[in-house]
DNA sequence: AGGCGGTCTAAAT
DNA sequence: TAGACCGCCT
């Protein structure tokens, strides 16, 4: 996870700090590494997917930390991962395979009543979910903190809110475990903020400026350090055998030139380098320079760092390894909780209970805006409207008319979603499915098959990828071979087909199991009142009394991510423990 | 010296 | 599970 090593190389560079440090300053949190933690003060029940609160107490883990900055006068941001990045998407079945081992053991000690041992094994069990990631997000939301979905890696729009002018919503310093953080260009990096929100500190600026330093980054800028940590290896790429992160640094501080320090690998251990190293290390070093995040000014998806004259020059579809595009209003809904980045199916668990929805606190900027996406009108209508793909749609369109075109079928896709009454079930689907990667709300944090990953994504351009409907929230559970507790827990059995059985379906009344599974509505007070229960009121920060719904335990019909490679199947989105 | 593989252990309450 | 740590090997 992360660049390899790099924390420990950059040590003379972390200092302690208190985060005290940051007060009335607004600073990002990389949600993913507090959720994972709170995870594990209720494995169990997120593994039983247990009724009651003590499943909650992720939330409460993280709204204790949410607190914590809030009672040092810090503004905290939240950052959640949206879509996967399309090079990322690797390592599934072991982890599906390892997890389940551990559920299955965790089960049988149970049983035996070792209860101690069974949650030593939930523990290895958990992962993060898009539900928990949504549950989250709906209490954020209720307690008007400030959270934004990032549209692929939350990395990258931290560090791009890191870029910002605080004053344009940007944010002073980042909360993270990740050291990835440092390749993206983040300015200042918390790590390993304990409970008491003591840390440890990176400033970029410190290590460009110093003077004496063990290591030195004198003749470094930006771009050479992030050439240095995809040279030490990262989640995009491995590095070549026997370079790690010292002798990153060392090539990078003597030849001073990405392309330098490229071709002497190759004349220095020619057979270790791998044919297509020299092109995916480049890509891999445009994503952490130009992926695509979310601007929240202009309300679109957009670059990290502008693209420089040679990306621009490359053609449009040559460029979906920054993250695909997507059209502005998507790229909003996303950005703002309200649809799934993975599945693009509408968050739609407020059966909105008398009261209109609370709107959520958006960046100061945003405030006086509405969002648009939020003002739904409850309905009795147990209409769902599926969105659908037709085969020609996933062809590829000629350049100049591949954006519009998807564009406007997004559109009109999340028009509909929006307009319908009961928007439970739809899904918006992309035009063009390569457009669409697969996506998790999380990322997975390792990778193991790189090599491969940049190779198939040629392929999985072609792939079809469409979901039928079915809540995000539990796509896991449509993993034949994965989570199923999830589903025998909530008393739902679903016969679930066969993810190989690729082909376009669209006959939802076919392919979709009917809603025979239990809509379990749990009402977000109890959440909200948990929260309330066991989170101190801070400034600003009103508790909200009104009570919308949030439907827990929709269980997913039938989820179909059909791809070239299997492997790419959005179950293996799921399991990053 | 540095890479790399193996082992230990904390994570939350 | 992943980071930290250790010792062997290049």
């Amino acid at each position: 996870m992360g660049i390899k090593d790099l924390l420990r190389f950059m040590k003379p560079y972390i200092l302690p700090i208190h985060i005290q440090k940051y007060a009335g300053k607004r600073v990002g949190i990389d949600a993913y590494s507090w959720l994972h933690k709170g995870a594990y003060s209720c494995s169990m029940e997120l593994c039983l997917d247990t009724d009651g609160k003590k499943k909650l107490r992720y939330i409460d883990y993280f709204m204790h930390r949410v607190n914590l900055l809030q009672h040092y006068e810090i503004i905290p941001v939240v950052v959640l991962d949206g879509g996967n990045m399309p090079c990322k998407a690797a390592t599934g079945d072991e982890r599906h395979r390892k997890r389940k081992a551990n559920f299955d053991a965790a089960m049988v000690k149970l049983k035996e009543g070792n209860v101690g041992a069974a949650t030593e094994l939930f523990q290895r069990a958990v992962s993060v979910t898009s539900s928990m990631a949504h549950q989250l997000i709906q209490v954020l939301k209720s307690e008007n903190v400030e959270f934004i979905v990032a549209p692929y890696e939350a990395d990258a729009q931290l560090a791009y809110l890191s870029s910002l002018e605080l004053e344009h919503g940007g944010i002073a310093a980042v909360i993270t475990e990740d050291s990835d953080l440092l390749a993206y260009g983040c300015k200042a990096v918390i790590f390993k903020m304990d409970r008491y929100g003591k840390g440890e500190e990176l400033i970029l600026d410190n290590v460009f400026q110093a003077v004496d330093q063990k290591p030195s980054f004198q003749n470094f800028d930006q771009e050479l350090f992030t050439a240095m940590c995809v040279l030490a290896g990262c989640d995009f790429l491995p590095s070549v055998p026997g370079v790690g992160i010292s002798r990153a640094h060392a090539f990078i501080s003597k030849y001073q030139s990405v392309e330098r320090v490229l071709s002497f690998l190759k004349t220095k251990k020619g057979k270790l380098v791998p044919d297509d190293y020299s092109s995916s290390f480049t890509e891999a070093v445009s994503v952490f320079q130009h992926a695509r995040i979310y601007d929240f000014d202009a309300k679109k998806l957009k670059h990290l760092k502008p693209l420089s004259q040679n990306l621009l020059n490359l053609p449009v579809g040559q460029l979906e390894f920054l993250g695909p595009d997507l059209s502005p209003s998507v790229a909003a809904a996303v950005a703002e909780g309200n649809i799934d980045p993975i599945t693009m199916e509408a968050f739609n668990r407020f059966s909105v209970p008398r009261r209109q929805l609370q709107k959520p606190v958006r960046s100061f900027k945003e405030q006086e805006k509405e969002s648009s996406f939020l003002v739904c009108s409850s309905s009795k209508s147990e209409e769902r409207i599926e969105l659908k793909r037709t085969a020609d749609e996933a062809t590829i369109y000629p350049e100049a008319t591949l954006k519009k075109a998807m564009y406007s079928k997004q559109d009109s896709d999340l028009h509909k979603l929006l307009s319908q009454p009961n928007r439970d079930q739809v899904v918006i689907q992309p035009s063009n499915p390569s457009l669409i990667p697969d996506n998790n709300p999380f990322k997975i944090r390792k990778t193991d098959e790189i090599n491969l990953e940049f190779a198939e994504y040629g392929l999985q351009e072609l792939a079809v990828s469409f979901v039928t409907k079915s809540k995000a929230m539990d796509v896991a559970s449509s993993s034949p071979n994965s989570h199923g507790h999830e589903d025998r827990e909530e008393g739902v059995t679903i016969d679930l087909p066969k993810l190989e059985d690729s082909g376009i379906k669209q006959d939802s009344a076919k392919n979709t199991v009917k809603e025979t599974f239990e809509t379990t509505e749990v009402d977000i007070a109890e959440v909200q009142d948990h929260v309330n229960m066991t989170t101190k009121r801070v400034r600003g920060a009103k508790p909200r009394t009104e009570s919308f719904k949030v439907k827990t335990n929709c269980k997913s019909a039938e989820n179909k991510k059909t791809t070239i490679k299997k492997k790419h199947s959005i179950l293996d989105f799921f399991h990053r423990l």
